[in-house]
DNA sequence: AAAGCCCCTTGACCCAAGTCATTTTAGATC
DNA sequence: GATCTAAAATGACTTGGGTCAAGGGGCTTT
């Protein structure tokens, strides 16, 4: 396998390093390349530049190659929620499905690298590989679970327990990515957090602190080392 | 059409009067007729009987036929999570695709005909039927947003928001189904409320007192008389 | 290097919703 | 119709996290 730059547009399924965990994990070598030859790369997205935003017609799902996205929707007063954080190997753009167009937007925390995935082109693929249509099933019902342990989480966990899982839940996705579970670096702000954890940002900075002061973790700005990830994980214990 | 009872079991896809709502609002007659021959329908449920119970094996998709059926969700450490209320036309036990077990279980909350989709059979079915295969897509990326605008809800809204917006839910679903919009039963206890809408019992049980008082509703139990659906849309408005 | 900006942190105060306790009501069972 | 039980309503009190306000540190811009 060639040497390649996490952002390089030139990277086929077959070599990306995240096929381990993107959709090519449940298909045959001959399979990943007919995905392969449906898949659209393009440039590099600067920090804040979106892949898509609210009312955009909805025509393909994406996967993150490097850096990573949030999506977030907005209601008919404005008022935003964040709805998800993806990594490398994550599949976003799903929600769009049922409607014409996105009820979401998807914006880059970082410089980031996307793949897009013509929808009505992976339906026709679907019909003819049924290892993909069935992994794509599984990909939109484990969004539906993921959804809903955050629906458990806003609606009986405390602030200290919110923001204890999220962090366990980076830690988990980083440590799939050959990556650091114990120290990394939170792609998001503050404010990104609370949004998404139904918390305010001064309620978020808080919680940073007593979890400081209580020896579980060591803040740094973004950067995070967990020093105690039993405690964290007591704290969460879902 | 033959005269039914609503939990007839012999009710077939293309006679049933949910159809318009249910799996068959995408398909042709023929399509339908092929679709009827995998479902399976089963003797009436008493309340509080399961469909399924967590770590069931999963096999099979589900759609009201009459009656109501809540999901629930529960943790490691055996808190409950209800995760969605169910009525006639409606399909549930998605989230169970992702995994070969299911994550939720579903309960009667009055006597209930449910029918049972073989999920196979439906994967099979949906190879040879683009339309029935899109129709799913959407059934499940509408779940998504649905799950989402309750994270929305559960995030940023006050307890009489999502009171409101619950009410209001359950209001317009019934006018699709030809029922009244203002005046209904609801099927859920005061703690099912509670519980979907990350309150306590009495919170949601203030609540109804405090609408009544100011003249949006009449409420006698269960039954709800809508007084001023605009005052409660100015409280849910999403 | 000064100025401006954004993000984050911290403190003081307040309130919506939780907790606990009691009463009322409606069915279910005998 | 008397007794039990579970669901619902209401009041008194408490509290976790929101609100508001101020300050600090690290960027970029000039």
């Amino acid at each position: 396998m060639a040497v390649t730059c996490p952002h390089n547009p030139e990277v086929n399924c077959t070599d990306c390093r995240m096929n381990s965990l993107c959709l090519p994990i449940a298909l045959e070598l001959d399979e990943v390349e007919r995905l392969n030859q449906i898949v659209q790369r393009g440039r590099p997205l600067q920090k804040d530049s979106h892949v898509y935003n609210v009312a955009d017609e909805f025509s393909a799902i994406y996967a993150v190659r490097s850096g990573s996205i949030k999506t977030y929707n907005v209601s008919d007063q404005g008022a935003i929620q964040v709805t998800g954080f993806f990594l490398p190997g994550e599949i976003f753009g799903i929600d769009g499905i049922a409607h014409t167009h996105y009820v979401s937007a998807a914006v880059a925390m970082e410089t980031s690298a996307i793949c897009e995935i013509p929808f009505s082109r992976l339906e026709e693929l679907s019909m003819t590989m049924p290892s993909l249509q069935r992994h794509f099933f599984k990909l939109m019902s484990k969004e539906i679970t993921n959804d809903q342990q955050l629906i458990t989480l806003l609606s009986k966990n405390s602030a200290e327990e919110r923001v204890a899982t999220l962090l366990l839940s980076i830690s988990s996705r980083n440590a799939k990515r050959n990556l650091s579970s114990l120290r990394f670096r939170l792609p998001m702000s503050r404010a990104d957090i609370g949004n998404y954890l139904g918390l305010t940002v001064e309620t978020v900075s808080r919680v940073f602190s007593r979890f400081q002061k209580q020896g579980l973790l060591e803040v740094d700005k973004k950067e995070i080392e967990i020093k105690d990830i039993d405690a964290l994980q007591e704290l969460s214990n879902i």
